[in-house]
RNA sequence: GCCCCCAUCGUCUAGGGGACUAGGACGUGACCCUUUCAAGGUCAAGACCGGGGUUCGAAUCCCCGUGGGGGCACCA
């Protein structure tokens, strides 16, 4: 009864998000999956649009979700934009064919025409509430009589198509990840698959494409799990044979207290964090790192892999080492992957993902010279968006330094000043202004002054840089170029004597 | 209220009866390296929800409890 597909064999699998709202690290892990799936099989991934509810419908949700799939590096062989064997891929555009399976199981006998209106079921789920009973459909039309029915269809009344589901016995679902799931057929009720404006509910609509686009495996949120029978019912009704069913586990807020609530969505981005895959990128993330992050939420490798790339993932995810239970978002931990995929990515690379950072950053940045920062920042920053940050002075005319930090650690005015004019006549001479040139010679300054080299370079950090946390000293000084840094140092001098005076 | 799912360090997880003095990673602490900050290296603290079974033997299997999560729309 269970489809049992056989791994190996090319998969065709889908992701299947309504255009409601932006897409979040929770729908990328579901394509990320099915992507997985797909291409380590040699099958199809398809993009499904289940836009069958007009009233939710965000104009920006397409966008964003095609945006954030490409971005990931999860493009679709087969859907929405692309076309394919079983065009269209919008729900919305297949309504005539969600009417005509319906009526088919209206034929068999296995759906009904509902005539009750909005009010009447309300008041009906109201009565039952109070009486502490499950909401259901209280079955007013289930038994009428099939020809007076069709009768009042065809006159034109209002009404909806409702799945007739069987009331006696129990069904028993296999879910990949959970095992056999058996439910009372009582606990299901008899729901909408057409509703009166003619647009098919998510129970058909996804089964019926499920089936004619040859789905083969169907993974997705826990969420669909409780409806889980009823889809089975819905395929054994049209005598159609099951997909593999994987329901995968929910993500948590960070706490791990419950699902992240809209309010949560939306103060968290206050502290620098999102779950938005488009906001993800434009905080300086890596989609190999948003990529290695997510997979490793509700799957595993082994007891000590965990630094992946998609060509890593391709060649060993598999659906027997998913974990089911919900799992906590730590962005600490996607701050360390980020960090590793930076580190892993070569210079060419890293400079040229920079570039938009600092463009951000209002800095305008000239490629070469990004280029030749980045060796220095590379272990040193954990999002893109950290490098405006730390690199900031190798782009700007003029450096701000207080007048504390003009004075060396331990260190007075006067000797400041002296230790930075040692240090001037000393570069000034230099055969060549570049790290190798400078270390041995800036090391003995420091030593004939009776200063710690750590005292020395960093107050020529402080004078150089203005900043008390840079890239290596005499790498960013060569960088920097002779001519600034003789100034600046001159700079901090004339301002120590005035300081002494 | 009813139905379903889940349960190992703070977090993500390995574990599928003996290899468990329960392994890895993030985070945390210490140390090393070191011109700052990182990166890197070494070490440390830190968990099997509770109770019953089954078994020679249980983190692993079963039951109950508890806790957490999901669902019960003419939403998906």
């Amino acid at each position: 009864m269970n489809a049992k597909t056989s791994q190996g064999k090319p998969a065709r699998v889908r992701f299947a998000p309504s255009p409601t709202g932006l897409t979040h690290m929770g729908s990328a892990r579901t394509a990320l999956y099915n992507k997985l799936l797909a291409e380590q099989s040699g099958g199809a991934f398809i993009l499904r649009i289940e836009d069958t509810d007009q009233k939710r419908f965000v104009a920006e949700a397409e966008a964003d979700l095609t945006s954030s799939l490409r971005w990931l590096g999860l493009d679709w062989d087969e859907g929405a934009g692309v076309g394919g064997p079983h065009d269209p891929y919008y729900q919305s555009q297949r309504m005539a064919i969600y009417r005509e399976h319906a009526e088919e199981l209206v034929g068999k006998g296995k759906a009904f025409y509902c005539f009750c209106t909005p009010e009447e079921l309300a008041e009906a789920r109201k009565a039952q509430q109070a009486a502490k009973q499950q909401p259901h459909y209280p079955g007013t039309c289930r038994d009428l009589d099939s020809e007076t029915a069709a009768q009042r269809v065809a006159d034109g009344e209002t009404h909806v198509i409702r799945f007739k589901s069987p009331k006696e016995g129990s069904i028993t679902v296999h879910d990949r990840l959970r095992g056999d799931i058996t439910v009372e057929n009582r606990t299901i009720d008899d729901k909408i698959l057409v509703k009166s404006d003619g647009h098919a509910l998510y129970h058909l609509a996804a089964m019926v494409d499920d089936h004619l686009m040859e789905i083969t495996h169907v993974l997705r949120g826990e969420e669909w799990l409780a409806s889980l029978p009823l889809h089975a019912h819905i395929y054994e009704a049209f005598g159609w044979q099951q997909p593999e069913w994987v329901h995968l586990s929910v993500f948590l807020k960070p706490s791990g207290k419950g699902k992240m609530s809209k309010r949560e969505t939306a103060e968290m981005k206050l502290t620098g964090q999102s779950i938005f895959v488009n906001d993800l990128k434009d905080l300086g993330y890596l989609p190999e790192a948003v990529i290695n992050w997510i997979v490793l939420m509700g799957w595993s490798y082994d007891d000590r892999t965990e630094f992946f790339t998609m060509g890593d993932l391709v060649e060993k995810f598999s659906l027997d080492k998913l974990n089911p239970s919900p799992a906590a978002i730590d962005f600490k931990k996607l701050d360390h992957f980020n960090g590793l995929h930076i580190r892993a990515l070569d210079e060419k690379e890293l400079s040229a993902r920079l570039l938009p950072f600092f463009e951000a950053a209002e800095i305008d940045a000239d490629p070469d010279l990004v280029a030749k920062i980045t060796p220095l920042i590379q272990a040193r920053i954990t999002t893109l968006d950290d490098a405006p940050e730390i690199a900031a002075f190798f782009f700007k005319d003029t450096i701000e330094v207080s007048d504390d930090d003009l004075i060396g650690s331990k260190m007075t005015a006067a000797e400041s000043a002296a230790a930075l004019q040692r240090a001037f006549e000393i570069l000034d001479v230099l055969p060549a202004f570049d790290t190798a040139s400078m270390k041995a010679p800036m090391r003995a300054v420091a030593d004939e002054l009776g200063l710690k080299a750590g005292q020395l370079f960093g107050l020529l950090r402080n004078v150089v840089t203005g900043q008390q946390v840079s890239p290596p000293l005499f790498e960013s000084m060569e960088i920097v170029g002779k001519a600034t840094v003789m100034a600046r140092i001159t700079n901090a001098i004339q301002r120590l004597e005035a300081i002494g005076s």
